[in-house]
DNA sequence: TGTACATCAGTGAACGCGCGTTCACTGATGTAC
DNA sequence: TGTACATCAGTGAACGCGCGTTCACTGATGTAC
C-alpha cells in the first residue's frame, strides 16, 4: 500500500533507496547542465544525456521539465542553508572577540563560482516563476535570521531590530561580494578583501551604526 | 557610398535618422520581453510581436538573435554607466561633509525593480557568453572606478589603492542592496535602510577600514 | 523452495509546436541627370 | 520639373530542428501463498 490514491495510474518512484539516489543522480545530471548551458537549454533531453539515461526514464522521475527544475532549485537552496547552519551556529567566539576570521571563514565558503552561478540563476528565475521568487525570499530571511541570531550572541547589548537590520546589510555585503569575488562583476583582489572584511566585522563589532 | 564594401548585399540599416529611431524601437520592445519573459522566451517573433512590426523585419534589423541580444543588453550597461555619471560627478559636498544624502540618491537611482531585473539576467548570462562577461566586468570596473574618483575628491589624505578597495566594496554593497530593496531576496525597510546607509557613507568617511 | 502476480524501473517511437534562419519579393524613399 | 534607377524599409512563405509531452511497451524486482 502506497500513499497515493489506490486508482492512480501516475509513476511514484520511490522516496528511498535506489528511486532516491537514482534522483539524486538526475538532479546532479541537471545541475551540471544549469551551471553549463544555463536555464535556457535546461532541457529533458539535455538532461537525460548528461545522466546517461533515455528520455522516457528521467520522465518516470520527473514527469515535466518544471518538476526537475522545481526540485534542482529546492536542492540548491536547501543545500545551501545546511552548509550555513553551522558555520552561522559558531557564536562560540567570546563577545568582545574579532570576528575577522569568521567572517573570512564565511567568505570562503560562499566562493565557489559554480554556487554563484547557481544563485545567479535563481535570482533571474524568481522574477519569472512566484515559486520561486517564495522560496528565495524565505531562504533569506533564514539566512539574515541566523546572522542575527548569531550577532546577538557575540553582543546581548543590541536589540533584537538592530540586529535584524545588521545581519540584513551583512547579508547585502556577503551576497554583492560574492559577485565581485567570483568573476562575474570582478575577480578577487586581496587589499578589497581586507576592507571587506573590516567592513563586515565592523557591522557585527561597532558600537553604533 | 555606404562604409560596407561594395560587393556586400547583406541589409545594412542606416545608423541615423529613422533606422536609428525604429532601432531604438525594436530595443524597447525587446527590453520589455527580456523583462516580462526571460532570456529564454526572448524569442524574435515574441519581440516582433511586442513592436508590432513582422518578423522578416525585425530581422532586417538585426539579422540574428544573438544580434538583437547583444544589442539590448549593450544598451542596458551603457545606459546604467549614462545615469551613473552625472551622479558620481557630483563630488561638490566638502571634504567633510555627511555623505549619507548622497548615497541615498544613488540607492533611490538603482531602486527601480525593473533595472535590477536587467541586471539578474546580465549576471546570469556572463556565465554563458564570454562578450557578455567582459562587457559586465568593464562596468563595474568603470562604476568602481568613477565610485573611487569621487572619494579621493572627497579624502585627498587617502592612497589611491585604498581608494579604490573602498569604492568597490562600497559597489559590492549597492549591488547586494539592490536583491534586498528589490523584492528579490527581500523588501525594503527604513530601518534596514538606515543601517545599510550609515555602513556606505563610513566607507567614504571612517579614518581606517 | 517454487510459482503467480503486482509493482517498479527503464525503453522507444511518435505527436504537434515554436523556434532561428533563409530567401524571393514589393512598395517607399532618395538621388543623379 | 521630370524621369530612371539604386537603395531602403518592410512582407510573407517555407525550411529543418529541437523541444515537451504522450503512450504503449518490456524486463527486473519484490511479495503473497
Amino acid at each position: 500500500m502506497t500513499d497515493t490514491p489506490a486508482g492512480t495510474p501516475a509513476p511514484t518512484p520511490r522516496a528511498t533507496g535506489k528511486g532516491a539516489r537514482k534522483r539524486g543522480e538526475l538532479l546532479d545530471a541537471a545541475e551540471h547542465v544549469l551551471l553549463a548551458s544555463g536555464y535556457a537549454d535546461l532541457s529533458m533531453r539535455a538532461v537525460a544525456t548528461a545522466a546517461g539515461v533515455r528520455l522516457g526514464h528521467l520522465q518516470y522521475y520527473f514527469p515535466a521539465r518544471s518538476d526537475l527544475v522545481a526540485a534542482v532549485l529546492d536542492r540548491v537552496l536547501r543545500r545551501s542553508l545546511d552548509r550555513l547552519e553551522p558555520l552561522l551556529a559558531t557564536a562560540a567566539d567570546p563577545a568582545g572577540a574579532d570576528p575577522s576570521a569568521w567572517v573570512t571563514a564565511l567568505l570562503e565558503d560562499q566562493d565557489d563560482p559554480a554556487l554563484v552561478r547557481l544563485f545567479t540563476e535563481l535570482w533571474a528565475l524568481a522574477a519569472l516563476d512566484e515559486t520561486v521568487a517564495v522560496a528565495v525570499r524565505a531562504f533569506y530571511t533564514a539566512y539574515r535570521d541566523q546572522v542575527a541570531a548569531h550577532l546577538g550572541g557575540r553582543r546581548p547589548d543590541l536589540p533584537a531590530d538592530e540586529c535584524r537590520a545588521r545581519a540584513e546589510v551583512f547579508v547585502m555585503l556577503v551576497e554583492g561580494a560574492s559577485l565581485f569575488r567570483s568573476g562575474v562583476a570582478a575577480h578577487r583582489s586581496a587589499r578589497t578583501d581586507a576592507t571587506l572584511i573590516a567592513t563586515a566585522a565592523a557591522l557585527l563589532t561597532a558600537r553604533d551604526r
